[in-house]
DNA sequence: GTCATTATAGACTGTTTAGTCAATAATGTC
DNA sequence: GACATTATTGACTAAACAGTCTATAATGAC
């Protein structure tokens, strides 16, 4: 048999989702991987390939971790109404609080028209969210929490360009306030 | 008298911001930035100093721009709600037909946690660009095009947003169809 | 035309970059 | 415990990077 692996995958592409979101694909460098993950650059490029291919990695690996929470948020709100303003609620407090944003955003405005497989996983991150957010639109027209206009398909992204647009709008210099005030406005659409 | 300038600092500009746009201020090298613009590495460094410094002449450049062009196109319109309706459009077509996105939007990504320049630009966009469509907004609850629910400038705040969420929409692969679906739902909350 | 001054072209510099490689370490099997 | 196999370490490489410098060119003043 061989020598074992010393780390975890998952925990590495954890530290590198996080070096990622700071400083975007070309701002950091393999230096600042090593220094993330604490392991060596052969490691790096054992374990993963390249550069990219570990970007597309952690960008796998956040998506599914996000994907997790995104449908724990959603499935513990009692309506579907509280399940989208739950939602909201989370994007308002990361946008505020948090300054390197989401990578999947982050990715999709750096990368997704030079890179393909980039452009992929945004893609296909869009449909997942839009998806549970259908679901949630569709519950909340069940329950009386949403009022039914218009095609559900386009208010379920409508919404999901919602908390694209306070992501953006947070990286500006709002505060949570005034992005709470404009989540309001957003869910106007919902009356 | 000494040798005068080859070239109009506003049209290198303009080439900057094309090369920018298109890569991202680590993406692109001093080398795109000749080939861009035509003119050699002293030249730029004479005129605008090192590269971050034109990245933000390049930037302010966009913003100058494009603050006309927006004036033109909300004052262009019938009613309040005309103009807006006419913002969003082009803001569609600009999502939908160029892969580069809009620098400032790109840059509030990319850079705006990093460099506290870049955020002002970023944030002074937004308060030129809120102000216009709170302008828009009023005029229409004039002119009976909007209902006056809520507060004007959150309403204002909120359509600033859903531009920059339909801009990073159309990063995720939607086509034309799809992001007037989308923004058509961001309209009915002026209803 | 000469001079002072600034612009330009292109070579140059030291640093940082992504990626590789040879030497060594750690494992299960036999 | 020797072996086959894979992981790790840290030095290494060639290319790309931002920024500088020297030599030369172009101007208005005089």
């Amino acid at each position: 048999m061989a020598r074992p692996r010393s780390f975890d995958s998952d925990v590495v592409l954890d530290k590198a989702v996080e070096a990622f979101r700071g400083k975007g694909f070309d701002g950091t460098s393999v230096e600042d991987l090593e220094k993330a993950t604490g392991l060596g650059r052969a490691s790096l490029y054992g374990a993963f390939g390249d550069k990219r291919a570990l970007y597309l990695a952690a960008l796998r690996r956040y998506q599914g971790t996000k994907d997790i929470s995104l449908l724990q948020t959603l499935n513990a709100a009692k309506t579907g109404r509280a399940a989208i303003e739950k939602l909201f609620s989370v994007v308002i407090e990361e946008a505020a609080g948090d300054p390197c944003g989401c990578l999947l955003a982050n990715a999709a405005s750096e990368r997704a028209a030079h890179d393909a497989r980039v452009a992929r996983c945004v893609e296909d991150n869009r449909r997942r969210v839009e998806g549970a957010l259908l679901a949630a639109v569709l519950r909340g027209r069940a329950d009386g929490s949403v009022k039914a206009r218009g095609e559900a398909r386009a208010s379920a992204r409508f919404l999901f360009a919602a908390t694209l647009g306070l992501r953006a709008l947070g990286r500006t210099g709002c505060d949570r306030a005034e992005l709470r005030a404009a989540a309001g406005e957003a869910l106007r659409t919902l009356d």
